[in-house]
DNA sequence: CGTCCGTTTCCGTCAGACGGAAACTCACCC
DNA sequence: GGGTGAGTTTCCGTCTGACGGAAACGGACG
């Protein structure tokens, strides 16, 4: 992102690609060659090439869209093509059963990455999507990511909690106590943390050595406060995915 | 793929991209430079930048992987941002009525390109799998698309009628009066063309001008014959579909 | 211990990327 | 109608950074 010593033909094309993120999805030439810190005659090429091999598109007034090719490219990402595949029978079952949302996230650095997420027409809105990545120390998925990461990611998560809520944590060593009564009971709860009216129950899901890869988590509007009942639904179902995971 | 002239960095990196499919999402270098048609030095130069950007990845084994940002990047194309999130209420709505498959595709060229796909532990196995391509006659999604495809796509996929299964329609004339059939009906029907003991039924999903953007289908075991009898329930979620997506 | 196969590093040569500038397009407004 | 401006596209002379052969490296196998 800042100044690399020796920009390479490669680096501008990711810094192009790099250029759309969740909140600008459509650009416009000038405004990719901003981000990507190019002259536009030099972005005007790279992205001629991009959209020839169909990596970008040109939408219908005229901005420029990540293309076909690479959501298909993207599925093939293990995330996509191992976790996600794995994990979506046993999210529908837990849909089925409760009807709220169902999702399920793995930790990227300091953040907590949602992979999928099942929800119908009835079930509250929450912000996460897929691809989207949301705080650590806020949510119930990333709490539990949290309690399972490395020792440094926990301490640099620590010394900067962010309140997005009246309700999120953002003391140090209350979160620490939280982070440890997760370990021990083996879900983590949200009430109102992430955003005003919805709480979560999350429950780590395990890789094939017994490492923590993912989280998985219903979310609920706070009315419903006997959400600690569903745990063992939800350990069933990261016990399943786990189990379909290392076919 | 063939012969360009003109070998520019960027379609050498596209190249390594494209050595990536959904038959071998895991790569060696060598594979990787292979497929490319590069110099294994080149390819590692070129991988390396990639890899710094998180493009790709390498698994436990040392092979490459397409990386998980190149899946964030993905998520953020039209397909996945617009129609996937338009359709995922309503599929979620009609797999709850039905408990089989439900799956939505678009035309890519002459295939049927699987967006998405609902299914729980009881349905029916089948082919599809989001960002994977399947032949346009032999599928409920593919007949639907080809209905309503340009004249030109039409004649190409009629010349060349692959058979799948022993009752893939393979004769011009009948796949010409199956179109027909579609376009009064409303709605294409599959039995056991694609594979054995499976049925489909598709309908079109329109786009905001009334262009046929995409395809619903339901896709069931053979033995249950009454498949039409969903159609209406299919025609309601298509129309759910098309008012999410212009919002 | 030697062989094989894939990976990584090195560096002299030169092909292809660079980007400033100018032409172009289109929408909007006076 | 024609002037303005923002965004897009084309062009081409300069020179930088990509190229890839070769050789070293690593580790699995017998």
């Amino acid at each position: 992102m800042a100044a690399d010593p020796r920009p390479s033909v490669t680096s501008r094309v990711l810094a192009i690609l790099g250029a759309f993120d969740e909140h600008r999805p459509r650009l416009t030439l000038t405004e990719l060659a901003q981000a990507a810190d190019l002259p536009v005659s030099t972005a005007h090429r790279l992205v001629g090439e991009l959209r020839a091999w169909d990596a970008v598109e040109r939408d219908a007034d005229g901005r420029y869209v990540v293309g076909r090719r690479l959501w298909k490219l993207g599925t093939l990402a293990p995330v996509a093509r191992e976790l996600r595949e794995a994990s979506l029978p046993a999210m529908q079952d837990l849909y089925e059963a409760t009807h709220e949302n169902v999702q399920i996230a793995v930790r990227e650095g300091t953040t907590a990455l949602y992979v999928e997420r099942i929800h119908g027409k009835a079930s509250v809105p929450v912000l996460s999507r897929p691809g989207v990545p949301l705080p650590l120390h806020a949510t119930g998925v990333g709490k539990v990511l949290l309690a399972y990461a490395p020792r440094e990611v926990v301490e640099q998560c620590v010394e900067n909690l962010q309140p997005i809520t009246r309700y999120t944590i953002t003391e140090r060593g209350r979160m620490l106590r939280e982070l440890a009564a997760v370990r021990r009971l083996g879900y983590a709860r949200t009430v109102e943390e992430m955003g005003y009216g919805t709480c979560s129950l999350a429950v780590p899901v395990l890789g094939p050595d017994d490492e923590v890869v993912a989280s998985l988590a219903l979310v609920t509007s706070t009315v419903r406060r006997d959400l600690v009942k569903f745990a063992p639904a939800l350990r069933v179902a990261a016990a399943s995915i786990t189990r379909r995971m290392s076919l």
